[in-house]
DNA sequence: ACCTGAACACCGTTCAAGT
DNA sequence: ACCTGAACACCGTTCAAGT
């Protein structure tokens, strides 16, 4: 249902209602449970048509795999950036069609990446957890985008928070505040990304074409 | 609030209530909001003590910073795979007490490990968030643990369903179906955390003393 | 097969009033 | 400073009844 995606974007998880859907779509709250068992469901069927925004915005190359995998995640995340309400709701081995998709493109790349057979299972797993995982810290709403505050003001109030520690205590988040700052969230997500990345090539001897 | 640890335990989420709590505690419902804000606040603040249960369990030892890393990475997956709820509610860059702590601890480690000092940031909350994403998708509830089913049935199911996929439009998947039927949730978590500390050895050139 | 809409059994949250 | 508990404004979900 796309009525269905729109009022999640605009009104969140907690202000899409069935009662408002309904209507939206002109009709009654009980109607909808002809469609659909229960919120739950309701919310999962649109993550996953989220999902499947980015099959819509990265074809079926046939690069480099580990470009391939690069620009796969890098759509994932910024479809789940989009739609904040939805990161938590796709999950790795679930049965919803686009999900599906997801790890099946992800683990051919895998295959054609030089990584031997018995790791292909655990190796497209890794990533993919790591894409729908990690996306969703990231982008979790109510800490940096639909408070009052902006992302600057938040962020500028915890590295204040940061810095007030105790050196001797916190040795790291001390010294480390100002990073967080002026920090972009996408770019984290790729440096953690390519980490994972590069961990893929030591193991895999294989050339990667 | 250890009460409220408990009831999320038994009843997830959704069945802790502020009524309930507060006949747990012998008390009326407009008592607990003194102490909390709202739910959101309360269920953050249970997870957060969740949290601090890693430290009981790793002492700030001396040893290797990888092996230090895993260990700290394993202690928090396994606490919150004893309470499926709270994965969720662990974000990274929270100001909650024993989050703070795990960051600092963890960009400790990076700081050990030989990494340039430029990259301690990025490299710390990459980590950071590979623990607490991939944790909270592999452990989250509602798709394994809580229903009717058990683990066992639900997976055998899930692989049937990739089985039965046309392997021309699904060659990964319809050829590791059997490989999803008898995976460890806890090795598969070990496993993309090695590849990702792997990464993080292949980028850093000294050695991790 | 699919929609209607009133009704049920709850919730989180508030707030005047107490101690 | 902290608790009480009735009351408010909602929810998700069900179900007899319609078409």
């Amino acid at each position: 249902m796309g009525a269905a995606v729109a009022l999640l974007d605009e009104r969140g998880e907690r202000g899409l209602t069935f009662r408002l859907l309904a209507k939206e779509l002109d009709t009654g709250p009980g109607a909808l449970y002809w469609h659909v068992a229960n919120k739950d469901e309701l919310v999962a069927l649109a993550a996953d048509q989220v999902l499947g925004q980015v099959f819509a915005a990265v074809p079926c190359a046939e690069e480099d795999a580990a470009v391939g995998l690069r620009a796969l995640a890098v759509a994932v995340f910024d479809a789940l950036d989009r739609h904040a309400w939805a990161a938590s709701h796709v999950t790795a081995p679930a049965a919803l069609a686009n999900a599906l998709r997801l790890l099946d493109r992800i683990g051919s790349l895998v295959m054609r990446a030089g990584v031997p057979a018995e790791r292909h299972f655990a190796v497209a797993t890794a990533i993919s957890y790591y894409i729908t995982g990690v996306s969703a810290q990231i982008v979790a709403p109510g800490i940096t985008a639909d408070a009052a505050v902006g992302r600057e003001a938040f962020l500028a109030r915890t590295a204040e928070g940061w810095e007030g520690l105790d050196p001797d205590d916190y040795p790291f988040l001390a010294r480390t505040a100002a990073n967080l700052r002026d920090h972009d969230d996408r770019d984290q997500f790729i440096a953690g990304l390519d980490l994972l990345l590069n961990g893929l090539n030591a193991t895999a001897e294989a050339p990667s074409a």
